[in-house]
DNA sequence: GTGAAAGCGCTAACAT
DNA sequence: ATGTTAGCGCTTTCAC
C-alpha cells in the first residue's frame, strides 16, 4: 500500500514536508505543498490513521454510546453527530448498551478503554456512577444529549418548557380537560425526562388557574402500544373525559389518535392530541407536536466536543451556552375545544 | 496512562511476554501468564488500540456502511452485527451515506481508506459501479447484506419466496383478488428487491391459477404513507376491490391498514392485510406478516467477514452458504375471505 | 518459555 | 521553508 515516503520520493521532497503539506500543520511553500497535493492524489495516498493517531495521540474518532438504536430519537441524534463529525474529518464508532449486563459491562471495562477514541458522546444514557467514573477515568471529553448524567455537560431541551408550550397550544383552544401521558414512575428516579414533561404540564394548567387533577394523568412508556393503553384508559374513565391528551412523546401520541378512533372518537373534533418530538410519522398522522430537532442536538453535541478538543487534553469541556430551541408544530390533530364540553365545564366551573 | 512497559515491570517480565500472555499469541508458562494477568488487571491496564493495529495490521474495527440511519430495517441490522462484532471483540464504525454527494463521495475517497477498518459490511446500498471500486480497492473483506452489490457476496433473504410465502398464506384463507403494494418502478432497475417481491407475488398466484391482475398492483416507496396512498388507490379502483393485500413492508401494509380504516373498511372482515419484515409496529397493529430476521442477517454477515479475515488477508470472501431463514408470522390483519366476496369470485370465475 | 530489539507509518522537535 | 531523526505503544522475529 503506498505510504508517505511513496509520496515524498514522489514529490521530492522528505516525508516530513508531505505530513505538513497535507495535515496543514507547520508552514510549507504554496509550491511545496502544490507539488506534494499532486503527488499524493496521483498515488492515491491517503493517510494511514492508526499511524497518525499513535504519532499525534489523536485518534480523530469519536465514540457514541446509546442504550439502543432502534428508536427515532437516538437515531435522530446520531445522524446530526455523524453529519457534523464528517465536517471534522471525525469518524464515528458506535457503542451500544443494549446487550446484557456482561456485554454493557464489556462497553466500559473494555472497548472504551481502548484509546480508540478522542472523545464520548452518551446519548439518553442512564449510567451508573461507576460507569460515569470509567467515562471520566477516560480522560477525554464527555458530553451527553437528551438526559441528564450527573457531572457530564449535557445538551437537553427544556422539557418542562416543551410540555408546558403544548398544553398551552391546547389551553389556547379553549380546552379545560386536559389529560397527560407521561413516563412510568419507575423510571423517574434516575431519569426525570418524564418527571420534567410531567411539570410542565401541570405548570401550564395552573397558570391557567386550572388544578391538575390526578385522575387525569397516565403513565406510559414511550411506545405506541403503551400511549394506547393509557389513553384508552383515560378516555374510559367514568369521571369526565378529557377533551385534549398532552402525550409525553409523538409515538404515545400516535398511540392515543387510534386510540381513539377506536373507542369511536374523532380527531380532533372529540379530542385533541399532541406529541413532543415531531417524529417521522408526525405528519402522515397529522400530528399536532413540539419540534425538539434531535439531529440539531447531535450537531450542537459535536460543536462543543470539537471546542473541548481544540482547548485542552483533559476532560474539562466547556459548559453548554446556548438554549436548544424546540418549536410548536400545528398539524390537524389539535382543534378548537367542542361547544358542548367547553359549555358543561364552564358549567361545572 | 499505564501501558505495556508498567505492567511487564510489574509483574517481572519483559514486554513481549505480556504482549504474548495478553494477547493469547504465542507459548507462555501458565504460571507467567497469571502474573501477567493480575499485573494487568491491577494497573487496570486495557492494550491500545492504535498502536496494536500499527504493529499488526489488523485494527480490530469494521465498517458498517448504511445509506440512511432512520429506518427499522437497517438499524436492526446494525444491532445483530454489532452484537457479534462485540463478542470477536471488534469496534464497529458507522458511515452514513445520507448525506450531499460531496459528504458521500468523501466517505469513499476519504474516511473508508485511511485503514481504520478490517473489513467492510455494506447494508442495502446501492452504489456505483466507481464506488465498489473503491471499496475493493481496500483490499478488505467485503459483504453486503440487504441487497444485491455486484462481485459482492450478500446476505439477503429470497425475496421471491418471501412474498410468495405471505400470498400463498391469503390464498389459502381462499382469497382469490389479492392486490400488491410495491416498490416504484424507478428503484427497480438497480435495487432489484421490489422487483423481486412481486415476482414473488405473481408466481403464486399463477400457481394458484389466477393470472396476475395489472389493476390490482400499486407502485409506493416503502413508507406508511405511501402504503396509504398506493391502497387507498387500490381499494377505490372502480372495478372489483381486493379482498387482500401483500404490501412489500410492514410499513406500508401498516398504511394499508389505516387507509382501509379511514375507508370504512374493517380489517381483516372486508380486507385481509398483510406485510413483509416483522418490524417493531407489527405487533401493535396486529399485522401478519413474515419475519426476515435483519439482526440475525447482520450477525451472519459478521460471521462471514470474521471467516474471511481469518483466512486471508485479501478480500476474497468465501460464499455465502445457506439460506437466511424467514417465517410467516400470523396475526389478526388476516383471515378467511368474506363468504360474499368468494361467493361474487367464483361467479365470475 | 522468555527477552532483546527491530520495526509498523506517521508526526514533531530540533537543526539548518 | 525544509530535512533529520527520535519516538508514539505495541508485536514479532530471532536468539537464547
Amino acid at each position: 500500500m503506498t505510504g508517505i515516503d511513496d509520496v515524498a520520493k514522489l514529490a521530492g521532497v522528505s516525508t516530513a514536508t508531505v505530513s505538513r503539506a497535507l495535515s496543514g500543520r507547520g508552514h510549507v511553500a504554496p509550491a511545496t505543498r502544490e507539488k506534494v497535493a499532486h503527488a499524493a492524489s496521483q498515488l492515491g495516498y491517503v493517510v494511514n490513521a492508526e499511524a497518525s493517531s499513535l504519532a499525534t495521540g489523536r485518534t480523530r474518532n469519536v465514540g457514541v454510546v446509546v442504550p439502543f438504536l432502534n428508536r427515532w430519537f437516538y437515531t435522530s441524534v446520531i445522524e446530526g453527530a455523524q453529519r457534523r463529525l464528517m465536517q471534522y474529518g471525525y469518524d464515528l464508532t458506535l457503542y451500544n448498551l443494549s446487550g446484557n449486563e456482561h456485554e454493557r459491562a464489556s462497553v466500559f471495562e473494555h472497548f472504551l478503554l481502548r484509546k480508540r477514541v478522542d472523545a464520548v458522546l452518551a446519548v439518553s444514557l442512564e449510567l451508573t456512577a461507576d460507569e460515569v467514573d470509567s467515562l471520566h477515568a477516560l480522560g477525554r471529553p464527555l458530553v451527553g444529549v437528551g438526559g441528564p448524567i450527573p457531572g457530564v455537560p449535557t445538551f437537553s431541551i427544556d422539557d418542562v418548557a416543551v410540555t408546558k408550550l403544548a398544553t398551552e397550544h391546547l389551553l389556547s383552544l379553549g380546552h379545560r380537560v386536559i389529560g397527560h401521558i407521561g413516563g412510568d414512575v419507575e423510571r423517574e428516579l434516575s431519569f426525570h425526562l418524564p418527571t420534567h414533561r410531567r411539570a410542565g404540564y401541570e405548570l401550564a394548567l395552573r397558570d391557567a388557574g386550572i388544578e391538575p387533577d390526578p385522575e387525569l394523568y397516565f403513565p406510559a412508556v414511550f411506545t405506541m402500544e403503551s400511549g394506547y393503553q393509557a389513553a384508552k384508559q383515560l378516555l374510559g374513565g367514568p369521571r369526565h373525559r378529557p377533551t385534549a391528551i398532552v402525550a409525553a412523546s409523538d409515538e404515545m401520541a400516535i398511540g392515543a389518535i387510534i386510540a381513539a378512533r377506536d373507542m369511536g372518537l374523532e380527531v380532533p373534533r372529540d379530542l385533541s392530541v399532541i406529541g413532543i418530538d415531531n417524529h417521522d410519522l408526525a405528519p402522515f398522522f397529522n400530528l399536532s407536536t413540539v419540534d425538539q430537532h434531535p439531529e440539531l442536538q447531535g450537531e450542537r453535541a459535536v460543536e462543543l466536543l470539537m471546542k473541548a478538543l481544540q482547548q485542552s487534553n483533559g476532560d474539562d469541556v466547556p459548559a453548554v451556552d446556548q438554549p436548544l430551541p424546540f418549536d410548536l408544530i400545528v398539524r390537524g390533530s389539535t382543534a378548537r375545544v367542542p361547544l358542548t364540553a367547553a359549555a358543561v365545564d364552564s358549567a361545572h366551573g
